[in-house]
DNA sequence: TCTGGGGTCCTAGGACCC
DNA sequence: TCTGGGGTCCTAGGACCC
């Protein structure tokens, strides 16, 4: 017996809840995103059906591209709720095995499991998965989280696959370094303006390079990646969050500045509501001007806060220091707290 | 591909103090 | 009295993830 740690990912999430909600979709591309309408500019799909995803849609798209991609697929505005609720029933049947919970998000988790044959234990999860709520997994298995987490997409949907230290090189030695979880396209070109293509050559890679480049904690760290390395705490206790967030991306620009101040009013007295008594100590105000340049203004608040007419009167005062010349396609509101 | 919304964490640089 | 260096706090922006 030995630990591991598996990474639970529900395939094609959204989609797949109101497939189970409207049957006559199953089969069909189905596409989530925005408020349903897929005419609507500046919106993007939440989450394309494996069907969608044949025509080469793929989630973070603009929903008019999805359009033209995918003219006969079904357009569904997202649903939070029916996917918290469904998220929750998945979450409830993990926690009826002899596993360590540890939820990421509405359709991931991570399990902590002590088991000779991980492999069978992944697959009666995913049947009593499928039994209980009708919707499907992949699962990853690993030594680590970060092993486990990129496991889970070698076989969607509906596989189990394992990366473990043992198979690390052989496995992802020569893949660019994009395939790591937390390496993005920037930092992907940063690494080969260094020479660095593939995850063997950042692992070799001398760390005070990266150190220099990257900064003490960010150049080390992705070595450390590069090596297979990753967390293995599996925690069950809540994710407490350091701050929440409202933005709002208006269809059309914003060019009457009492306008700006009465939305910016609104997100943070939203945002008031939200606290669940936990006192906001810094408020931070963004806006997204024409074109698509983004600019933050924050202010520490001389003490912590509850109160909406305090926090609501801040982030008016940090609008007010923005240079408003040109129209405005998003305005948004963030706390922090203490 | 004319580029959402909600999060987290890190870095650089300036202000200020001793 | 023409100028050091360290520490801390704050702000703006960047990168990544789902």
């Amino acid at each position: 017996m030995r630990d591991w740690v598996l990474h639970l990912d529900l395939d094609a999430f959204m989609a797949a809840v109101e497939i189970l909600r409207n049957p006559e979709l199953r089969g069909r591309p189905v596409i989530v995103g925005g408020n349903g309408d897929p005419t609507t500019p500046r919106t993007v799909v939440s989450t394309a059906s494996y069907e969608a995803r044949e025509y080469g849609v793929h989630s973070g798209m603009p929903m008019r591209t999805a359009l033209r991609r995918c003219p006969d697929a079904v357009y569904l505005p997202t649903d939070l709720p029916a996917y918290e609720a469904a998220s929750a029933a998945v979450m409830a049947v993990l926690r009826t095995f002899p596993v360590v919970v540890e939820v990421w998000g509405l359709d991931e988790a991570f399990l902590g499991a002590r088991t000779d044959d991980p492999e069978t234990l992944a697959r009666d999860i995913q049947r009593a998965v499928t039994d209980k709520t009708g919707l499907t997994c992949s699962i990853g298995i690993g030594d680590n989280k970060h092993q486990a987490k990129l496991a889970a997409q070698f076989e969607k949907p509906s596989g189990v696959s394992r990366l473990t230290t043992d198979t690390w090189t052989d496995v992802m030695g020569e893949r660019p370094t994009t395939a790591l979880w937390g390496i993005g396209a920037k930092t992907a070109k940063k690494l080969a303006d260094l020479g660095l293509h593939t995850v063997n050559q950042l692992a070799a890679a001398d760390p005070a390079v990266l150190a220099a480049r990257f900064g003490p904690t960010n150049g080390p760290w992705l070595r450390y990646l590069a090596l297979g390395r990753g967390e293995t705490t599996i925690t069950t206790a809540p994710w407490v969050p350091r701050g929440h967030s409202h933005e709002t991306t208006f269809t059309h620009d914003l060019t009457d500045p009492a306008a700006m101040r009465d939305h910016i009013a609104a997100l943070a007295g939203r945002l008031a509501t939200e606290t669940e008594g936990r006192p906001v100590i810094r408020v931070t105000v963004k806006v997204r001007s024409v074109p698509f340049v983004t600019h933050t203004r924050q202010a520490k608040l001389p003490e912590p806060t509850l109160d909406a007419a305090t926090i609501q009167q801040a982030a008016l005062a940090i609008f007010d220091r923005f240079a408003q010349d040109r129209p405005v396609r998003l305005l948004g509101v963030s706390v922090e707290y203490a």
